[in-house]
DNA sequence: CGCAATGTTGAGCGATTTCAACTGCCGTGG
DNA sequence: CCACGGCAGTTGAAATCGCTCAACATTGCG
């Protein structure tokens, strides 16, 4: 299932200089963390609910997910993630988990040691910080998704996300000239925004239509910025991303 | 609009001690954070959304709320705290407000400046770890929000809220034989479970008239806790409760 | 007493779901 | 080489949960 293989860790410094100010050696240190590098294919599970995991990890490449099933059967997607994040930072001070984590793409991961961690945020007050504001981000988009969930309607809950996305993507190099890899499926996009895949699919028709945005082989492509920002009612702000460096 | 009035952080302690193991000298620490105490009346904004606040707030008495103004003129709100907790610790890390907190019932806060917090976390790594511990289980009650708003149905959206305070006024000794003081209005739970004012209505007749749950001078209590659990597919995990200690 | 705030109820409407069928694509194996 | 199966996407028709609009009841308070 998994393979061992290389990889280093500047994605993550890439991604936390995006909203904190990081110098030098702090980002040397980030870099040495001692870690394990994993390749791992689509849909598999990194974490389950209900694990105590003693490891965190970050994602080098591709697309992770996380999740909770629902007594239903059904499955609420709580988060992508990209590359440079560390979606299961929170298990280093809540020991069981309250939702699973899981790949969408074929991805590469880097597992650090919840003691390697600790080490790093008791000498390193400000690294500390940088790793906590990063989980306080992280909340704040929860908080947007469920004003999304709840208060928007299914064409703007949609346009929202893919703006979101870009952005995100866009920041750390990842995406540019409005277009960006779109590994997720309607399915998972249904799961995401707490539709049904027929109706995404109906809204994705909509939005091809409307001229605003179309997904192909993979590829998303956003024809109309300014109608999709308007569309979501999208204010970046939530995402507190720092200007300045690119 | 304040009045600058007496208190202490007893509360705060309290509260931390419920997911957090704490010594003595920590607990003092923490007790004697230099602070300014003020009375509010009900319906009053802290801190608006856009804002940078220099300070912290702590509940003392009173219940306190979250929420996001929406473009239609609508509100969420996105959640409810009670004495002992911190809603905007975050504004420590994060500069910029994304959302608004304000009273829902007169309420005595205490205000502490950033700066002695920021002392606090670096000279008291252990206290550091326990506060942004808290903002972790506050992540963890937005996801379990979005999964109920997203996935669940007008009745068990409303029943899980009712068991979720329940067992967060109880472990703080502010609730027990499944009674507790219920400030909020119909309005205002709309509010919170994207509902409307209407539906909420007719599905809190719903739980009256199939024995569950009534809500009386304000005052609600629970005449059956095992199908309240059942109805709103309730599992506490999320809040990350420490057993032991009461 | 009158007004404002909160709660209550009815009727019709609408966004999204459910159920079901069908298409196109791609890798596999005979 | 083609048959087959599975996966992702697409579309239609009927059902439904919750919304909107509107009226009315109740309470508390100046």
């Amino acid at each position: 299932m998994a393979e061992p293989s290389q990889g280093n860790l500047k994605a993550l410094t890439r991604r936390l200089l995006t909203n904190t100010e990081l110098n030098s050696d702090e980002i040397e240190v980030l870099e040495n963390l001692p870690m394990q590098v994993k390749t791992l294919p689509r849909q598999h599970d990194i974490i389950r609910e209900g694990e105590r995991p003693s490891h965190s990890c970050a994602l080098l490449e591709g697309w992770l997910f996380r999740y909770r099933v629902i007594p239903d059967g059904g499955r609420q997607i709580m988060s992508f993630h990209i590359p440079g994040e560390i979606p299961d930072l929170h298990s280093l001070h809540v020991a069981v988990m309250d939702h699973s984590v899981a790949t969408l793409t074929p991805c590469k991961v880097a597992f650090i040691a919840h003691e390697h961690l600790d080490n790093l945020t008791v000498h390193h007050p400000r690294i500390a910080m940088a790793l906590w504001r990063d989980t306080l981000i992280d909340a704040g988009i929860f908080r947007e998704w469920m004003v999304g969930i709840g208060r928007r309607l299914a064409f703007g809950r949609i346009a929202h996300l893919f703006c979101e996305m870009y952005r995100r993507l866009e920041i750390v190099g990842l995406a540019e000239g409005k277009r960006m890899n779109w590994p997720v499926m309607q399915i998972d996009l249904a799961d995401a925004t707490s539709m049904t895949a027929v109706h995404v699919n109906r809204t994705l028709r909509d939005m091809r239509r409307r001229g605003l945005v179309t997904i192909q082989d993979g590829v998303l492509t956003i024809h109309d910025w300014p109608a999709l920002i308007e569309a979501a009612d999208f204010d970046p702000t939530y995402l507190h991303l720092r200007e300045a460096q690119t």
